[in-house]
RNA sequence: GGCCCUAUCGUCUAAUGGUUAGGACAGGAGCUUUUCAAGCUCUAAAUCGGGGUUCGAUUCCCCGUAGGGUCACCA
């Protein structure tokens, strides 16, 4: 019986194995970003040696796991576009590992130890531990040796249906068939008991790659409960996937050059698991918002303004005042607002702090805050502003974006002085002390809005003229 | 505490016996057609300590020190 559920997943006994990794988390938890982490090193390495990842729940302690939490990765998997090739429930497992048990207590390399720890609890399986020593070259860290004799005989199962972590880990990886075990730093003193296990079922010892740690800032191992978001935490606050994966492929790795943006067939040709650091490596949100950017940047057009689109107008402010966010409004806009942002969130942002509001509607705004800088009245203002509204009515249509406005403006506000002219228009068409060039502003905005809101501003000042006599 | 792992700017890292110890993020200064943003230029910032080996150590060895991981009927 064994023999055939083994050789089902290795595909029958075969000269050069193809390599087989996988990716085990188990559901106590949301996925993290050093969950993540290792699962994209995993994957990488599969798939540059054209293998296969898998992912397996590791779901035996029934009291700890909990459905929302494997639903949770597998939603940031298929956020984060990291496929696997096949999925395992190790829970659905354990009459496969009960099998593999009562061989090992047949055999007497395991036995039916008397004494509970915990009470209420029965007998619990234990592994009778040869007490030696064992050795393995560890992918980053090279040789690695442990003495098992302080391990004393283990236990491997709470009774013969619930097998605990490290033999069903054994049980699993041996059938199948991973050939390369990719996962964390704290896992290395676990390596030797398992090690141990599959010397008793006769089970080949895979390779290892014990990654460092993904830290906190105090420099601890990052974990649900201490200095970590969920990945999903991330996909809300608008970063790329893309640039998650980019991120986190750095951390604890780099190709030797000073390339920093990759996409995933980059990493997949560049990443060489050797190069792996060895030391943990913080977590820092700073360099993800760069890096992040970058993607941004190099996104398709379409895409980025359907994506900015969308976070604009499910916005409460967008809602509420009923803009109207059209993909086309949105296409002219996207070019600015991407210099202004590094995430989708910081679109959330801005339309809160409502330094998007003079895109959708009229700006509201006091009449001396045309003035430009120490200006005594409004005096200067009227004159420029009705100025540049003739220049701008005499400009032909076909002229009518950002280079064709400052071309046409630029020598007026070159003789009277940039600042007289240029700040009371760029204030006239946003109302804002701080916002894009008036020339930005007005290809935006197209010309008859634009010539609207130069008359408003003129009216403005008429009327702030009356009332402010001394 | 036992066992194990690690150690270059604040952070991520390059340089594996010979470099002015390089890059990036963040910081500071400045420039660029009004403000903001972006961009550009410049700048400050590191080899944990002590012994060896060597003509020469960031690099190799040893001892400290510091940090981390792990010591469950969790994974």
């Amino acid at each position: 019986m064994i023999s055939r559920i083994k050789a089902f997943f290795n595909g029958g006994a075969s000269g050069k194995r193809r390599v087989v990794t996988r990716f085990a988390p188990s559901p106590t938890g949301f996925l993290h970003a050093g969950n993540y982490r290792t699962a994209v090193f995993s994957y990488i390495y599969a798939k540059q040696h054209g293998g296969k990842f898998i992912l397996r729940i590791e779901d035996t302690d029934i009291a700890r796991s909990k459905k929302e939490y494997e639903e949770n990765i597998f939603e940031s998997l298929e956020w984060l576009k990291l496929p696997y090739d096949e999925m395992y429930r190790q829970s659905e497992r354990a009459p496969i590992h009960r099998q593999y048990l009562e061989k090992l207590i047949a055999e007497d390399k395991a036995y039916e130890g008397e004494e509970a720890r915990n009470e209420g609890g029965g007998k619990v399986i234990r592994f009778r531990n040869p007490n030696k020593k064992v050795r393995f070259t560890d992918l980053v860290r090279g040789e690695i040796e442990f003495d098992t004799t302080d391990l004393g005989d283990f236990v491997i199962a709470k009774s013969l249906a619930e097998p605990i972590f490290h033999f069903a880990v054994v049980v699993d990886d041996y059938l199948m068939g991973i050939t390369h075990i990719v996962r964390g730093e704290d896992h290395i003193s676990n390596t030797p008991r398992q090690m141990l296990i599959q010397e008793a079922i006769g089970a080949p010892t895979p390779t290892y790659a014990h990654l460092p740690l993904v830290l906190a800032h105090d420099r601890s191992k990052l974990s649900k409960r201490h200095g970590a978001e969920s990945m999903t935490y991330y996909r809300d606050a608008g970063y790329l996937p893309d640039a998650l994966l980019n991120y986190m492929a750095l951390l604890g790795w780099n190709p030797g050059t000073d390339q920093e943006i990759f996409d995933l067939p980059d990493l997949i040709k560049a990443f060489d698991i050797s190069k792996v650091q060895k030391g943990g490596a913080i977590f820092n949100e700073e360099k993800l918002r760069w890096v992040n950017k970058e993607h941004l940047k190099r996104l398709p057009k379409d895409a980025l303004v359907m994506n900015i689109r969308d976070r604009i107008a499910k916005s409460s402010r967008a809602q509420d005042i009923g803009w109207d966010v059209s993909f086309e409004t949105v296409n002219r806009i996207a070019p600015v607002l991407v210099e202004r942002i590094d995430t989708y969130g910081d679109i959330s942002k801005l339309v809160e702090s409502q330094d998007l509001d003079y895109y959708f509607q009229n700006p509201i705004y006091d009449a001396l805050s045309l003035k430009w800088k120490d200006d005594k009245d409004l005096t200067s203002v009227k004159k420029h502003l009705t100025h540049v509204k003739d220049i701008l009515e005499k400009l032909p249509s076909a002229q009518w974006d950002e280079n064709g406005i400052k071309a046409a403006i630029w020598p007026y506000a070159e003789a009277e002085g940039r600042g007289q002219v240029l700040w009371p228009l760029r204030f006239a068409l946003s109302g804002k002390d701080r916002s894009p060039n008036p020339f930005t502003l007005a290809a935006i905005l197209g010309k008859p809005s634009t010539l609207k809101r130069i008359d408003t501003a003129l009216d403005l000042c008429s009327h702030a003229g009356a009332d402010a006599n001394p």
